[in-house]
RNA sequence: GCUGAGAUCGUGUAGUGGCAAUCACAGGAGACUGUAAAUCUCCCGCCUUUCGGCUCCGAAGGUUCGAGUCCUUCUCUCAGCA
């Protein structure tokens, strides 16, 4: 296909922002709203692509920082791209490398998390510690290997570069993301910077998709990174700033909580172009994130807390989230879920799971990983349902006082 | 039977005359949102919501201002020898 990717509504929901639709790409095409699954370094941790794919996973998000570490761009290259490296047949993502100027920097040993907030904002994220693997600046980012102690340094350019040797259908433009210990000041410094980012990084993108025209070979495409944290005028300033681009979609980054959602993505999804795709980046570890997300008008989200939990024990169930480690369970003989369909809930018991992790046996991770990762692929799937049936505030209400509880669900209801 | 070593939280240990309880494991609970993550945090003798209180170093006795620690006897365990 000449177009890196082509986007179309299907069903817009009457005085809302929320719709269905289809994105397509040269591996194929992806039914939104979609729930794209973490594959940071090229693998869905625990999970071969098979029972990604059974377990309804469209498609899958990989990093470029972790790639550019191991195994490196060019073997991603030699190997015909992450698609065949991996061998997975569908549609891919590939994050920036963005957020690791983030995790690795003014996050690494702060124990920051979405519930972290100062009133001295400004003052920490200007403090570099000098344990920190990454420091930004006007240029680009610095990074020290958390393998090796490399030395390493990533411009908006290198990253496009290296996601295309990478080769994912959709790229992100390199973007700062702040901590939410930052302050406003902070905040739209790195949010202009991000925004002269997204330039460099379409320029270089462009350039490159030339080169890959000329070569006969697949186009990919590239979405810019909105960014302005929890300031309504920044949010809005940035979206209008990219939006007027020509960006193939949109990656609205630096969410951190449930309750920023419904503001943060209205806000920039008013403003965004509305036939193109709309990406929340790094949100849905909790039911709420999806149905918000949705309702404001997001197409796709990618988030590694449906994996990373499951192998810590965190499952959901439709009724709450537990944690099958706890004594309780060791004598339930009942599924996961019994509304579940996933493999592992047709299959095998609580207490049998449990008895995976207590004894370190690494069948339970996947297990586990499994349902996580089918739970919230079924529901972002059946909140598309909803829309194209009509009812989706009705079934919102009635998926999130199940889950929360009736008070607790409110919150999310408003 | 003899000789030697040993007995501290569920387990293995630290502590060798000065307010006992170190570390690890096992166990209990919580957290995790564009993956430094099969990780991290807390609890883990008894009572107490908290503050705090009470116990406690195999048993009994002794030396000492003071003993888990030194001495005696006993019980048990382990090793070697018979």
């Amino acid at each position: 296909m000449k177009q890196a990717l082509k986007f179309s509504v299907i069903k817009q929901l009457d005085g809302t922002l929320a719709r269905t639709g289809l994105i397509e790409t040269p591996h194929g095409s992806i039914e939104t709203p979609a729930f794209i699954v973490g594959g940071t370094k090229a693998t869905v941790k625990t999970l071969t692509p098979d029972q990604v794919a059974a377990l309804g996973g469209q498609s899958i998000l990989v990093n470029t920082y972790h790639l550019m570490l191991r195994p490196g761009a060019d073997i991603m290259a030699a190997a015909g791209g992450v698609n065949k490296f991996m061998n997975w047949a569908k549609p891919t993502f590939s994050d920036s490398g963005g957020f690791q100027i983030f995790s690795l920097g003014m996050a690494y040993k702060k124990g920051i998390d979405a519930t972290s907030h100062s009133e001295k904002g400004d003052a920490l994220q200007a403090v570099h510690s000098s344990s920190q693997l990454a420091k930004v600046t006007d240029d680009g980012a610095h990074f020290r290997s958390q393998i090796n102690g490399d030395k390493l340094y990533m411009t908006p350019e290198s990253s496009m570069e290296l996601q295309h040797k990478i080769a994912a259908d959709i790229h992100m433009a390199f973007d700062e993301l702040t901590s939410p210990l930052a302050g406003r000041e902070y905040i739209k410094k790195a949010m202009d910077r991000t925004h002269a980012w997204a330039i460099r990084s379409l320029k270089r993108h462009q350039e490159l998709n030339d080169e890959h025209l000329s070569r006969g070979e697949n186009l990919q495409a590239l979405f810019g990174v909105v960014q302005g944290a929890r300031e309504e005028d920044l949010r809005q300033e940035s979206a209008k700033f990219l939006g007027e681009r020509d960006f193939d979609g949109y990656g609205i980054g630096g969410v951190f909580e449930p309750e920023e959602i419904a503001n943060t993505v209205r806000w920039v999804n008013e403003i965004l172009p509305n036939d193109k795709p709309r990406h929340l980046l790094g949100m849905g570890a909790q039911p709420a994130d999806l149905f918000l997300g949705v309702q404001y008008g997001i197409d796709t989200f990618d988030c590694v807390a449906p994996t990373r939990q499951a192998r810590n024990g965190a499952l959901f169930t439709y009724d709450g989230r537990i944690n099958i480690k706890n004594s309780g369970y060791s004598q339930d003989f009942t599924p996961i879920d019994k509304d579940c369909d996933c493999y592992t809930c047709h299959n095998f018991t609580r207490a049998y799971v449990r008895h995976l992790f207590m004894a370190d046996e690494i069948l339970g991770l996947t297990l586990a990983s499994i349902h996580n990762e089918r739970f919230v692929v079924r529901t972002v799937d059946s909140i598309r349902d909803s829309i194209n049936d009509g009812n989706f505030f009705d079934y919102k209400k009635k998926f999130l006082e199940r889950y929360y509880g009736v008070e607790r669900a409110q919150d999310f209801l408003k």
